[in-house]
DNA sequence: CCCGCACATTGATGTTCGTCAATGTCCAGG
DNA sequence: CCTGGACATTGACGAACATCAATGTGCGGG
């Protein structure tokens, strides 16, 4: 930590870090690199932790390195709906506003790469080549979010299901397989309950079940256990989420 | 024209702008107004226009002066879904990728403060303070998106059609009245067709017909004309709406 | 001024999905 | 190994909504 100041010594956690040239820090130069070294810090969620409150004045931000966070809006009625899932090297918490809209919950067991959120903000103001890859990255959120909200708002549940879990499929491409797996299908994880699932579909539970068990039934899919599933038939699970192959892996891409 | 280059002279259009100070423009400096003013120029479009295609190359970006744009986004199906509405002030446009992944098109007659696309672009990266701006903007924006996506997605149609005329009707509180309007009461204008509403709201236009004429009769509007309605009970429509007051002004607001 | 067309409304009907309730399953802790 | 509790599934039912079809309304062009 000592030695940041030498904008040639990156012996810090960056160059390192696992996310690095996803995340919008791949564009720092070597002296905008050990500054971050230096206003960063590794911290660890346990799985359901509220990271951040809806509402709560929001002093932390960072880049997810491990795990799932949920963002999700709980309404006047009780209800809360998960508007927005964030995987690792997503970018965490809500710059320049005094509070988050949103809540923020480790769905998984979370890592994240947490900076103090003002100190945050005058890196950006100092590093516009950094906050240009900032606006780059939430311009294409924006994109990815809107594209989903069609999908959650016209399509049948069975549509949001096939969905979902086709994108999955495709995030969890390169993942490791379960131990014990011997088929040479693909295995889908979704490492969320049931309930936030349908939350983030905009169903139930049990509606949810109900279409899981369908795509079973049809051969589509093997439920290994809750989390996971067998990829029987990929062109079916295409065709039951009403989307072109091409529109799916461009979400899934985000 | 030709004095643009001289940072003190603004005698260009920016600064007798109607939208100004609520566009991202108002950040700029003398210098950087001169330079807007000499790559912008004021384009109209009329209603129904299809301003830039989904999927199309996108070249043209610019700030809406007046009226409604569409963001709609067609699924492999036929059926398409109003992503977004754009007001005046508003950004148009998809800076910073090759294509734009939906349709704009022009709800009513549109007036725009438009720019080639990759000229504002340099402008930005020579601005940080402007480019600063909009990532506030789109932040906002994101914010906003996500927040219309869980009303979308987990209420009934009344829900949605109550909030967004409890909505319209804070965006258009300051607008003139019909002409020949008598009454004292606030008058909702709702310039999208029946097909749009409805498709901004995930629904059919006779769902939403339905449930628009079970407002008038239980007296909370009066329906003037298709696309002006006379708020007679505000706060029933906030009841109806299922979401707290303050909610929906957050929402107007954006 | 009337006609025609697009748009809005209304009605009838079937399907999907949410709700309530019961049962099944998995895992952690005693 | 057994038990309790959280979570997932299944079933039965009704309400909300999409769909299809017909009718009404308003507006611009001949």
């Amino acid at each position: 930590m000592s030695n940041a100041a030498d904008p040639a010594c990156l012996c810090g956690k960056c160059t390192s870090c696992v996310i690095f040239n996803r995340s919008v820090c791949h564009v720092a130069s070597p002296e905008a690199m050990a500054q971050l070294n230096r206003i960063s810090h590794i911290r660890k969620f346990a799985r359901g932790t509220v990271i951040q409150g809806q509402g709560e004045a929001s002093d932390i931000v960072g880049n997810i390195i491990e795990g799932v966070v949920k963002l999700s809006s709980a309404s006047a009625n009780g209800d809360d709906h998960i508007v927005g899932l964030l995987f690792p090297s997503d970018f965490f918490g809500r710059l320049f506003a005094e509070e988050s809209r949103f809540a923020y919950e480790a769905v998984t067991d979370v890592t994240l790469c947490a900076m103090n959120k003002s100190g945050f903000e005058r890196f950006l103001i100092d590093h516009p080549e950094v906050e240009h890859e900032m606006l780059k990255a939430k311009l294409d959120e924006l994109d990815a979010v809107r594209e989903w909200a069609a999908i959650t708002n016209g399509h049948t549940t069975m549509q949001r299901v096939a969905t979902l879990l086709f994108v999955f499929s495709l995030r969890s491409r390169n993942q490791r397989r379960e131990p014990g797996d011997q088929s040479s299908n693909p295995v889908v994880h979704v490492p969320l309950s049931r309930r936030d699932i349908a939350d983030y579909l905009g169903t139930t539970p049990e509606t949810l079940s109900r279409n899981i068990q369908t795509l079973a039934r049809a051969k589509v899919i093997r439920i290994i256990n809750a989390k996971h599933f067998e990829l029987l038939n990929a062109s079916e699970l295409v065709r039951h989420s009403g989307e072109s192959r091409e529109d799916l892996e461009r979400i899934a891409a985000r």
